[in-house]
DNA sequence: TATTGTTATACTCTATAACTATA
DNA sequence: TATAGTTATAGAGTATAACAATA
C-alpha cells in the first residue's frame, strides 16, 4: 500500500511495514498457542507479567493500557481457572495484590518453552551472527522495558 | 523470565524474546491508531487486504486465521459503516466478492499516513543505515509475504 | 455431495457508568 | 474528596452448530 504520490519515501516507510508484518506474524504464532490453552493475548500478558513481580490490579491495568474493570474480570476468570490468586495489599487496605498459583507458574513455563519452539523454524532462517545483530537492533529500538 | 535451570539459554532465546516484545510495542501502537477510528486489529488487517485485492470471503478468513461465520460479521459491521462492499463473484455463483469503498481507500490511506507518524520516533532511535540493516534483517526472517 | 456464505447462539474481551470500601 | 476495586450493562470479536444456495 504504497504512497501513490510520492515516489521518494519517506525515511524508515519500509521499515515500517517490516516491523508491523513481523509483528503480525509474531503475535498470530503467540496468538496460536495460547488458543491451544484457552489464553488470550491479554492473560498471556499478564501471566508474563506476573512471573516475577506481585503488582496491585490497577498496576495491571496500567501496564496492559486496559481499564481496571477491564482487568477484573480477565483476573476473575483466571482466578476461577486456578492460575492466578488475589490477596489484600498489606499496606494499602482498598489494594488488591495480584500472583501467580504453581499451576500458573507452570503453565507459564510451559507457553514459554512453546514460543520459543514455535518460533525457532523462523529465527534459524537467520544464522548467529544475524540473529545476535537483529537481537541487538530490536532492542535498541524499542529500549530495556519489561513484560 | 529466563529458564530456570539452564545457564546457558538456547540459540535465539534472546531474539525470541526481542521479537515478542517489539510485536507487543507495534501492535499497541496501531492498535491505539485503530481506536481512534474504532477499528479492531482484525478489521485493520481485513481493510489492509482490500488495498489493492478483491478476496472472496473464505479467502478473508483464511488469511486471517479466521472461521469464515467471524468474517462475515465483521464484513457486515464493515459493510454498515460504509468502509467496504459486497457483490456477487461473476465466475462462481456461491462466492461474494469483497472491496473497499471510496471512503475505505481514503481511511486506509489516513491509517497507513497515522501509522508512519506513530511509529516515527520509535524507528528515529536508529540511524539510516541500521534502519537499513534491521529492515533487511526482518525481511529475511519473515519473507516477502503480503498484507 | 461438497463448497460458499449467512444466521443463531454463547462466551470472552472491552468500555462506560454506578457502586462500596478505604485513605 | 480521592483512590482501589467490583458489579452492572452493552457492544465487538470469536467459535460451534445449523441452515440455504450453488457447484
Amino acid at each position: 500500500m504504497p504512497m501513490q504520490d510520492d515516489t521518494s519515501p519517506a525515511p524508515g516507510e519500509g521499515l515500517v511495514d517490516a516491523l508491523v508484518m513481523t509483528a503480525f506474524v509474531t503475535t498470530a504464532v503467540i496468538n496460536r498457542i495460547g488458543a491451544e490453552h484457552d489464553l488470550s493475548l491479554s492473560l498471556m500478558r499478564v501471566l508474563g507479567i506476573l512471573w516475577d513481580r506481585r503488582p496491585r490490579m490497577t498496576e495491571l491495568a496500567n501496564h496492559l493500557g486496559l481499564e481496571k474493570q477491564t482487568m477484573s474480570g480477565l483476573i476473575a476468570r483466571a482466578e476461577k481457572r486456578g492460575l492466578v490468586a488475589r490477596a489484600p495489599n498489606a499496606e494499602d487496605g482498598r489494594a488488591t495484590d495480584v500472583f501467580l498459583t504453581r499451576e500458573g507458574v507452570e503453565l507459564v513455563a510451559r507457553l514459554r518453552a512453546e514460543g520459543q519452539g514455535a518460533l525457532a523454524p523462523i529465527i534459524e532462517r537467520l544464522d548467529a551472527a544475524d540473529r545476535q545483530r537483529l537481537e541487538d537492533l530490536l532492542r535498541r529500538l524499542i529500549g530495556n522495558r519489561q513484560g
